[in-house]
DNA sequence: GTTTTTTGAGTAAACGTTTACGCAATAGTT
DNA sequence: AACTATTGCGTAAACGTTTACTCAAAAAAC
């Protein structure tokens, strides 16, 4: 049997009202009482029931975070940015995890809409159509973190565009000219759009003249790294490559490895999104690194501030993280 | 304005209670009006409110699920195990990241418990004696998955202790004599206490005299395994080495590269967990792999059947998985 | 000392769903 | 045709909290 307000109510001889007031901080009521009440609700054991009180609430301070199941390792870190304001700002974070089997992701999104919801975040997630409309439907706050989506829904994120150009002067200025992009080449994602775009755009900044083969590979997969590799096989007819992912850069790390291409002096990478993984491969990569974190707490304040339309974009900052994965030519 | 069972229920002419029953498919009702109100509920955009009907019914079908907020990579496969079963029959998950800070930890926790929750099912996580208190007076059923707590809690896990006789005979069979035990020296972990004894315990069987400083470091960390090599230096005084985390033996496999021993010439390395981060390195980590999605699935239908008592203990298969990071001797 | 303001706490309704109970209408049995 | 069993659905209470409204008592103001 769980303790309710009314037991400590009646063991306070209060009413379940004064109970809730005090417990809730809200309201009159004295604090000779308060102490006491807290006391008892302390020692009995009590457990807000948050059902009821979402119910008799107008207002939720719940924050669902959809978040994609196949392991991407810069979730935790927004998510631990997310929960730090989070816990701070008095909101509650529900994480599901979406399963990409869209069946599944269908079933997920219905129960996260059945709690009552402030808002759903979504991390990193290419969404499908029929999904999004069940969301734009279901008319709740919507915020896309780390993904940006320019015009359909308010997103925080680094500018992939203006990136591609802090990536490309660096490589510039280390003496590159032959430059690849690997894993951008999706041409439904609105991420990689704009890198590709702000890639070509960098390069003719430069005066290099671009060659569309160096732009290679759709997936967010270890798997596109090393494909890239074995593709344009040895010698590699560019000196530096950027992967558009830590995951696809190892991929083309091992993948020079296994090709016996020696990284930095045959063939210089640099990372997009600088995670810890990125620390645990020899050399380390070198990385324009993401502040995930940064996007977690944004996340959370830019909710809490509520003005937002389907073209709010927040930009967070990248850092060129110096790694031992590129070299400076002659 | 939501729409709740009351509007399906004035347009289609029947009681809320009718609407009720045919959408959660309990009672009575025929099937001609049920289609017509599937129907409406789809039309009009009806999500059931979960915390209405968590209230008014007295048995939950949501698990909360504790994960460490330090990014643990096989925490993921835990719970994709879990989602697929929690799913299949009818249950929720309630994920929520705790952090090591004991007053946030507090927090998540009296969080989870104000939603009425069926069991908490924490994954690898070494509990803090004040947490426990408050988990153990909330009397809710408690699951450890992955971490083996003999007799304080029930468990799903593999079975550490004999884990090292497979991994020891292993290692035996490929000719090492001098092997060390990395990241399972803390006294308080049950887990590191079944590994030392199992690995001394197989060493013994196999007429190996055990040399207690083969036994070294307690954190689960990269750093572990980089430290290990630094404090043994070069030549190392044993052939072979046991990383109890995939991260620690990452780390081993670095900290070798670095002071120039050779994988798996100079040093043989076979890691406990074997998630994917195995794949990554070069060479592939050989690995005693744990069976973390199987833990996931068996957490639920262990809390489906409910018949838990605190040494309750469930024991998952092991795999060993070849990689080029063992050697052959002689 | 009277009037006004403030304070502390109770009453009751509301939130949206589920469910035990009851009843009329229909179907089934003889 | 008379009875029984079944079916479909409505009524009303319940779940535990919050909150607008009231009101008496206490405190402050005059």
């Amino acid at each position: 049997m769980t303790i309710t307000i009314k037991d400590i109510a009646n063991r306070a001889g209060l009413s379940a009202a004064s109970v809730s007031r005090i417990l809730t901080n809200r309201g009159r009521f004295s604090e000779k009482t308060a102490q006491h009440v807290r006391q008892l609700a302390d020692e009995m054991g009590y457990y807000k029931n948050q059902s009821a009180a979402d119910l008799s609430q107008k207002e939720s301070r719940v924050i669902g975070v959809l978040v994609p199941i196949t392991h991407t390792n810069f979730a935790d870190e927004i998510i631990k940015g997310m929960q730090g304001k989070a816990t701070e700002l008095g909101y509650e974070l529900l994480i599901a995890f979406i399963a990409s089997d869209n069946q599944q992701q269908l079933k997920t999104i219905k129960s996260l809409l059945s709690r009552q919801l402030l808002a759903v975040v979504m991390l990193a997630i290419e969404i499908k159509d029929n999904t999004f409309k069940v969301l734009e439907n279901a008319d709740i706050l919507l915020l896309s973190v780390s993904n940006q989506l320019n015009n359909v829904m308010p997103s925080i994120s680094s500018d992939n565009y203006s990136m591609m150009f802090t990536i490309v002067d660096y490589l510039y200025q280390k003496g590159h000219r032959q430059i690849a992009l690997i894993g951008a080449s999706d041409q439904h994602s609105t991420v990689a759009n704009l890198r590709r775009q702000g890639f070509i755009d960098a390069l003719l900044k430069h005066k290099i003249n671009y060659n569309p083969d160096f732009i290679y590979g759709d997936e967010n997969a270890y798997q596109t790294g090393l494909n890239a590799i074995q593709k344009f096989g040895k010698p590699l007819p560019f000196t530096a490559v950027i992967g558009s992912a830590d995951i696809i850069s190892i991929g083309l790390l091992n993948g020079a490895k296994d090709a016996g291409i020696k990284v930095p002096d045959d063939l210089s990478i640099i990372t997009i999104d600088g995670t810890e993984l990125t620390e645990l491969t020899r050399p380390i990569l070198t990385a324009a690194q993401q502040n995930f974190a940064k996007m977690g707490e944004l996340a959370i304040t830019t909710l809490a501030g509520q003005k937002l339309s389907p073209d709010t974009v927040v930009f967070t900052n990248i850092t060129l993280k110096q790694g031992g994965t590129v070299a400076q030519l002659d």
